[in-house]
DNA sequence: ATAGTAATTGTACATTAGACAAGAACTATT
DNA sequence: AATAGTTCTTGTCTAATGTACAATTACTAT
């Protein structure tokens, strides 16, 4: 049995790992080993869009502690792994995903949010197309299943309140980062673009007034195609420009809605 | 002999904490008790503002690594203290402040970043007007000192990258939150609220232009009181009202600039 | 040919931003 | 007492942007 969890489980139980609260004035009594006890970990919150609908990929945990319920991909860090390399390979451990690029966005400290000992845990998050991408479990994740924004299980730990928080982050995060550049085909219609930013932040646009402001930005390139087999008016197709994007970023450009 | 980084020191000296890389494949032959060998610290960017400055809160450090480095006041985590409060009784214990309100901006986790094992960081920003606090140095921190942002002394372990990236996000913060309320005195002047952010933001505004914007917000309340002595025409004085700015702010409001 | 659909463009009005100037209210100096 | 110096305060003008909504266009299906 090599499951990390697993095993930190069996070492929780066979050492006992108090829990008496230390009085301020007796701090510094504790032994210096008492500090390099603890363990930090990385938990993954990545959301998937899929035609205006936004889902966060949860796993199901197959080890204790909190085993069959549904959970952020999440584990430890390894001892001698920086934090951002963790957090893609805890990923891909738990869903088989890689090239999933994810930006951390808070740490979460509580002293009793693990039950085995004190473990705090840093949130990151991604946005990708859900149709883009295929997730497996593997390692101790059971399952591994999109679950919709709105309706969400009982989740394992404190990771409702990472999803609360990974969430609010990635409302602001849309607007500053081309975030929605990993949602977006190759070419695509500005309906499509408008659609990421309704779901996300949850308020409508109007459709006139919405492409007016993009009309500005130069880093949305206008093709010369339009869509093919649409029972209405074709609409043009765009295309994202990194390049121009960057230079808009270095001039001090913030988009902003 | 109770200071922390100082027994650590000898810790990790006798024990020769080892600093082999793990190759990716080797990664589950290590022993699960390796996971509970790490720590965590909070380092505290205390920014203090006072007429158009902006310093930031070093100490010289009294003890190794570092000893005699200026550094950000920070320190290791105790094995039963919340994230948020250890960010609070270390600012306290190396600078003798308190009711210093911070919040966490960024955890730096480099494997290599401390030089005795480890240790992943919780960086945590505040801004304090430098007149209202009187910082004393105190357990292993030999002096404090309020260092002007722009002539930084070389730093103690990535202190730098610490300061820089919170510097980015007292840029982000101080137009979402009410951070300036700190600084300012219970009434103040337009002028001085606008110095605040032609500071940290480090740009100009004009002045009519400026007051204009301000004069719709109603959580700036305009008293009937001027200022005295001063030698051109006395500006009206203001006062922060934070109950409307939370009412404000519960509506969807956001500051910008 | 017609209806249905969504893309696209346009228009009219309101609000905000930006540059700049004029006048007001104080102190210090002559 | 008048004047100069200073900064506060208000206003004005223009350009840019935001908002609501209507008209037109280009496609498919019937």
């Amino acid at each position: 049995m090599s499951f990390i969890l697993a095993q930190i489980c069996e070492m929780a139980i066979s050492k006992k790992i108090s829990k008496t609260r230390i009085e301020q004035d007796d701090i510094y009594s504790i032994p210096i080993d008492e500090f390099f006890k603890s363990a930090f970990s990385v938990d993954c919150v990545i959301f998937g869009y899929h035609e205006r609908e936004l889902k966060v990929l949860l796993i199901q945990r197959g080890t204790d502690p909190f085993q069959d319920y549904w959970a952020l991909p999440g584990d430890l860090v390894y001892p001698y792994e920086d934090l951002d390399d963790s957090a893609k390979r805890v990923l891909n451990d738990l869903t088989s995903l890689s090239d999933v690029s994810m930006r951390q966005v808070h740490t979460f400290g509580k002293v009793n949010r693990h039950p085995l000992g004190r473990v705090i845990t840093v949130g990151y998050i991604a946005l990708v197309e859900l149709m883009d991408i295929n997730p497996l479990p593997s390692k101790w994740a059971k399952q591994t299943k999109w679950h919709s924004i709105k309706r969400m299980p009982k989740l394992a730990f404190d990771h409702k309140e990472i999803l609360n928080e990974s969430f609010r982050a990635l409302k602001d995060i849309i607007v500053a980062e081309p975030l929605w550049s990993k949602v977006l085909p190759e070419k695509f219609t500005l309906t499509e673009f408008q659609a990421i930013f309704e779901t996300i932040l949850q308020r409508e646009f109007d459709k006139g007034n919405f492409r007016k402001k993009i009309n500005g930005l130069k880093f949305l390139k206008r093709l010369d195609e339009s869509q093919q087999n649409v029972r209405h008016r074709p609409s043009s197709l765009y295309r994202f420009d990194a390049k121009l994007f960057k230079q808009y970023r270095d001039k001090g450009f913030v988009f902003e809605f």
